[in-house]
DNA sequence: CGCTGTTTTGATTTAATTCAAGCATAGTGG
DNA sequence: CCACTATGCTTGAATTAAATCAAAACAGCG
């Protein structure tokens, strides 16, 4: 789905992961945000505010917007939802904001480990689905950058790293690290 | 008006301009935007996602929430103009983590000084009514570094400054230092 | 006119990028 | 089944952009 264009339905992610960006006129890319399960994709608006691309494999849900808009004037709880969402959307792009805007390398990626826990569901092995290239392109670093974060992380004992995934040994290290 | 603060109204901007922020953990500061005339403060969600505070002296009119969403209910185009409104916000969120990620200082300050200009209705002597600490806090930088942005889009010519105020003398030069 | 706080300019330091190798891991074909 | 290659990840050394530290210029205001 790109940037701009028109999409007649709203989706709702039911299972695995969606990178949602916007290209720089240079071709430069940024990732505003990695879309899961009960995340949504679009609003009732005409246009897409950001790209979405699946991660991995992608199973998604979708509402014609008509029928969405008839929903929100006959029950006031979907208009309700619909606005928490949209609204949380708005704050997770200005939560990046001010991790992009504030904090270092170190920083961002430990915010970015502790976010994907809190939203796992499991306590050890978190997966991690996207490469470093999108984590990177998340996070305004380059993989290097991300790497070497990782190492720091792993030496210091905040977390342990598997293939495509990672789980947390020291939360309150990792906290510290993410600035908090 | 502080982040996570509960208000019963929703506010649009008449007049002046707001900043809206964020604050980290340990104190530092991001503004995630300016709000001028047109411009929506809160939701219809229960809480505020971000920090208000008036910049200079502004004018504001106040909506009942509850008010809004009898009248989403019975007209369809509110509801639109709401989530639109909502989109928006989204949209600016995702590009301001965009230009923080992916640009370097000479480049976000001429994209914020481009985004100044196509709001102003002005074509020249486009006010600034904000503060180098505020710009500093909105770019992700800080105010030594605005302050030699500044200075390098003037020696090239690109921009000319007055007191709380500038105004684009070379437009192409300043889209291209902005990066596009 | 002289204060107070903001902005600009300059010199130095630091963090992240860039450039350049090495290392895995998985996939391919002999 | 094992070399061989491609791809992505990690590590190292050098460079660069922005932060930091420090001081001078410039307001606005009593």
């Amino acid at each position: 789905m790109e940037e701009g264009e028109s999409v007649a339905t709203i989706q709702v992610v039911v299972s695995g992961c969606v990178r949602a960006f916007k290209m720089l006129p240079d071709g430069r890319r940024q990732i505003v945000g990695f879309l899961g399960p009960g995340d949504l994709i679009g609003h009732l608006s005409d246009r897409q505010i950001a790209g979405c691309e699946a991660v991995d494999a992608v199973e998604v849900c979708a509402f014609p917007k008509i029928r969405l808009e008839n929903a929100c004037s006959e029950e006031r709880a979907v208009l309700a939802e619909l606005d928490n969402m949209l609204a949380a959307q708005a704050h997770r792009a200005q939560e990046l904001a001010a991790n992009l805007g504030r904090k270092n390398a170190l920083g961002r990626v430990a915010w970015f480990l502790l976010d994907r826990a809190g939203r796992s569901a499991r306590r050890s092995e978190i997966p991690l689905p996207m490469s470093r290239m999108d984590i990177a392109d998340f996070l305004g670093l380059r993989i290097e950058t991300i790497s070497r974060a990782f190492s720091a992380l792993k030496k210091s004992a905040a977390i342990a790293t598997g293939p495509s995934s990672f789980s947390v040994r020291d939360h309150g290290e990792l906290a510290r690290a993410a600035g908090g």
